[in-house]
DNA sequence: CGATGCTCCGATAACGGAGCATCGGTGCTTTATT
């Protein structure tokens, strides 16, 4: 059957978007692929669409449970029974069931830390499977190292024996990014697509004040005189907490957003902002990936994120609908200063390696310097991962390796942030791309109408209002 | 690094401020206690 035929048959759609086809046709001639395609333009046909044809289960490899819960349900609601999250919502019953039955599934969804334990991989030695695909895949490069080093791990598996093509999907990666994913994951001379990464109707805004109380004062007032819905990124929980409160006393309806909260919590004020019952959202990092909300009018940072990749991922999470929308950088001096601390913060030090060798040697389990509060339990974690990998002395150098790669990541983006040319320019090339064309608006170099932005958004809005509001009235008057 | 919070000091009551301490982002899994 053509391609074509089985995208309307299992999905409905008549044509493809674009890349869509040529990944496809390079998984179906067994060639690894790494697929960069914005958000919304249909990532994740690119492995649902072969998992019909190939007739082995197909593995995806996602970061977060709740993308993991969103993806099956998305695939339940086409018709699609045959699919499963593997992952510790499962009771130990419903695990051995699963595992017991895995090679019935046509969409197997798992974690790495998941993915990696013993029974799983026992499991999975016995079973051909169709596909691999790395769902979020820049997760390698922006988690592996330093965070949720499983990531590293998933790599070294992969590279043992047969193994079916691996497809890597992200929305968009730097040069850095895509050759830590070759790399880790052993990719053999894949096929790369890479959709254009500039966004021509976000308008990049850079903002200097003085101090952090200057950008409090400015924040309040540019979001009490623009319309959402918007992103806040600040850099800590505590600062999302604070700026939702003065929000909120502001007659905004706003919610903080972060790890500190219980999944829950996470969900209900996710779905509170994509319904429209919230217009900010005040967040760390910890929020966006895997929300497609397509109508956000504003990503604003109140401090620099530690690397241009995390800028684009989370910018990137405006303005969908292709409308215009706006992306707001805070900067005063010294911010790439708290920048450096934070993304280095949880490294290990030189002297816990020594401790961890030192307990080794004396056969205590290093474990110990949890309980004693030596260090955080991620840092045990990379701690724990590099050992087992290298010598000691290797561990310190590449640890101090990792933390001068971080200070040169901000230090990038800093570069973003003080140019005096065209920032959308600058952005593009640090993807290896070329920008086409310089939109209207363009950015805060090549000068932005911020007063007739706001006008228009506003008059957009009050629109959107009456429309509701006309709707609303003709649902009731046909109730009656 | 820098912002914020806490303690303590003087001096005879309350409280401002110096000085020191603490904290700062991302998620998976799973186990032993309440």
């Amino acid at each position: 059957m053509e391609l074509e035929q089985l995208l309307q048959k299992h999905f409905g759609y008549s044509s493809f978007r674009p890349g869509q086809k040529e990944v496809i046709e390079a998984i179906l001639e067994e060639q690894d692929v790494i697929a960069l395609l914005p958000t919304g333009m249909g990532k994740s046909l690119c492995y649902q669409l072969p998992a019909y044809t190939l007739e082995k289960p197909v593995l995806i490899v996602s970061p977060l449970l709740s993308l993991m819960q969103d993806q099956v349900e998305e695939l339940k609601r086409f018709g699609e029974k045959r699919v499963v999250a593997l992952n510790s919502f499962l009771t130990v019953t419903e695990k051995r069931y699963v595992l017991h039955y895995l090679e019935q599934y046509r969409f197997i969804f798992t974690s790495p830390e998941m993915l990696l334990q013993q029974q799983v991989q026992e499991k999975l030695a016995h079973i051909k499977l169709g596909l691999i695909v790395v769902d979020e895949a820049h997760c390698i490069s922006q988690w592996g190292f330093d965070f949720r080093p499983d990531y590293l791990r998933i790599g070294e598996w992969f590279s043992r024996g047969n193994r079916p093509p691996i497809l890597a999907l992200s929305a968009t990666a730097t040069k850095k990014v895509v050759q830590d994913i070759r790399e880790t994951l052993s990719l053999k001379a894949p096929f790369e697509f890479m959709y254009n990464v500039d966004r021509p109707n976000i308008h990049l805004g850079r903002i200097v004040v003085e101090d952090k109380a200057d950008k409090s004062k400015w924040l309040m007032q540019h979001i009490k005189e623009t319309a959402g819905p918007g992103i806040l990124y600040v850099s800590s929980r505590k600062r999302a907490q604070q700026y939702s409160e003065a929000l909120l006393q502001a007659g905004i309806r706003t919610a903080a957003y972060h790890a500190g909260y219980g999944a829950e919590d996470r969900q209900f004020i996710q779905q509170q902002f994509i319904d429209g019952e919230l217009d900010w959202i005040v967040a760390t990092n910890a929020f966006g990936m895997g929300i497609n909300k397509l109508d956000i009018r504003q990503v604003i940072h109140e401090s620099m994120p530690g690397n241009i990749a995390n800028y684009m991922q989370e910018i990137g999470r405006a303005g969908r609908d292709g409308h215009s929308a706006l992306a707001i950088l805070l900067y005063s001096d010294g911010d790439e200063e708290q920048a450096k601390f934070v993304v280095t913060g949880d490294l290990p030090t030189p002297h816990h390696v020594d401790r961890y060798q030192e307990l080794l040697n004396q056969q205590i389990q290093p474990a110990q310097m949890l309980k004693n509060g030596e260090l955080s339990e991620t840092a045990f974690r990379v701690l724990d991962y590099w050992i087992q990998q290298e010598s000691t002395e290797q561990v310190k150098a590449r640890l101090n390796h990792l933390a001068l790669e971080k200070y040169r990541a901000v230090d990038e983006m800093l570069k973003i942030i003080q140019t005096k040319d065209c920032i959308r320019e600058h952005l593009v090339g640090y993807f290896g791309q070329k920008l086409q064309k310089r939109p209207e608006n363009c950015c805060e170099n090549c000068g932005i109408h911020y007063d007739e932005i706001k006008k228009t958004r506003l008059q957009e809005d009050k629109k959107m209002e009456m429309m509701s509001w006309v709707s609303r009235l003709q649902q009731l008057l046909m109730g009656i």
